[in-house]
DNA sequence: ATCATAACGGGACTCCAGTTGCGTTAACGG
DNA sequence: CCGTTAACGCAACTGGAGTCCCGTTATGAT
């Protein structure tokens, strides 16, 4: 199976190309926030996206294909962070964030699908996993400022602060169903602040 | 579409009824473990149950319904609780219980595909939240004796230190990906205990 | 401007998940 | 033990998701 890679086998990611993908996923996603994973067949989405079905099955295949695509599309666009000068305020503005989107009429649902089709399907899973490893690398700042200010100390791991201030949001978005209010969120910042003060995230080395 | 409950309609739960019940739930189990909710499909079920595919569409209809079932069986039985003096041990030790579960190679990827089945239907995302409502109210009595104890301050919810504590679990499970060793459900006691300890978890009243 | 071909689109076709109709089994009340 | 009927099982049916074939469009290189 060796692919010849000569010659004139051009890739073509313009124009046309671009303008199906962008069309796709956008139906993708509304159809995925309606109905969620499991409701979702390739045939409506490409009707939705005026695009012949022949082309949504040769390029995506099934919708776990299609949502890695997407994955791959959010992972680049970045967030805006946070830059208080106080660990507690940058924590509680970053919880104060995740909250908004999992509770965002949209966003919410779409995540919870998106997360549906990974435990599903490892190409997604993988994707899932770059697009929160990305968003992790891009509030981990707030935590190696805060080292810098002695407010937590050395050798803190600012992933791992990270995911231990995100994970009682996304744990009440799937599991228990507990209501995404703001008092959560700022549960989650005071108590992940508490923590890293206390030294709970400082790798062992 | 008043429905008649007078003269000798009468439900038979009993016999073939509970033992045909007991094997396609088995055999919808072993399903999701293998593939995943979206790999499932009722026909196969009933196979493997060795029953009728017709009395599966019947009974449970749907994947989800089916799901929904199998949550209201897995919240009765009950799961050991731990009682060793210390609020420390004690999170320490449900942090642990956690992550076994989430790292069964059965139990895992059965609680993967519970959860995605729930974010895509009403029924099943109900009869998920009863059962961590259960399972959340079945540890709770560590925390009201950590309080009686002085360990942690009056009026400290004790069904919100427990969600604190699996949240990171199940975080890394269904969205990060990063792996569950034990150091993270040692993280998790720990940064739940310490912002217990400063009180972030007191109801206000 | 021209050409080779990557990528798209329409529509017929297939296959099987889910439905329906009806006969059979066995639970439960008497 | 017997009768009623809830619940099950078999087999035929159907609708639409996913596949295939082949013609069309338009991209990118020259």
């Amino acid at each position: 199976m060796i692919e010849d890679t000569s010659g004139p086998g051009t890739v073509r990611p313009g124009g046309r190309t671009a303008r199906v993908r962008e069309a796709v996923l956008r139906a993708a996603g509304d159809a995925l926030v309606e109905r969620g994973f499991g409701g979702v067949d390739l045939a409506e989405v490409a009707r939705r996206a005026g695009v012949g079905k022949t082309t949504v099955y040769r390029r995506w295949g099934t919708v776990p294909g299609l949502v890695a695509d997407m994955l791959a599309e959010m992972a680049e666009s970045s967030q805006p962070r946070a830059d208080t000068g106080s660990f507690a305020a940058d924590l509680a503005a970053l919880a104060a964030l995740i909250r908004e989107t999992l509770t965002d009429e949209r966003q919410g649902p779409l995540f919870k699908a998106v997360i549906a089709t990974a435990t599903g399907d490892a190409g997604t899973a993988a994707a899932l996993h770059r697009f929160y490893r990305t968003r992790i690398e891009e509030w981990s700042p707030c935590v190696d400022r805060a080292v810098d200010r002695g407010e937590v100390p050395e050798g803190t791991d600012a992933a791992e602060v990270i995911r231990f201030l995100s994970a009682p949001l996304y744990y009440r978005l799937l599991a228990s169903g507990d209501p995404l209010d703001a008092g959560t969120a700022q549960r989650a910042a005071a108590a992940t602040a508490a923590a890293a003060r206390e030294g709970v995230f400082v790798t062992a080395r």
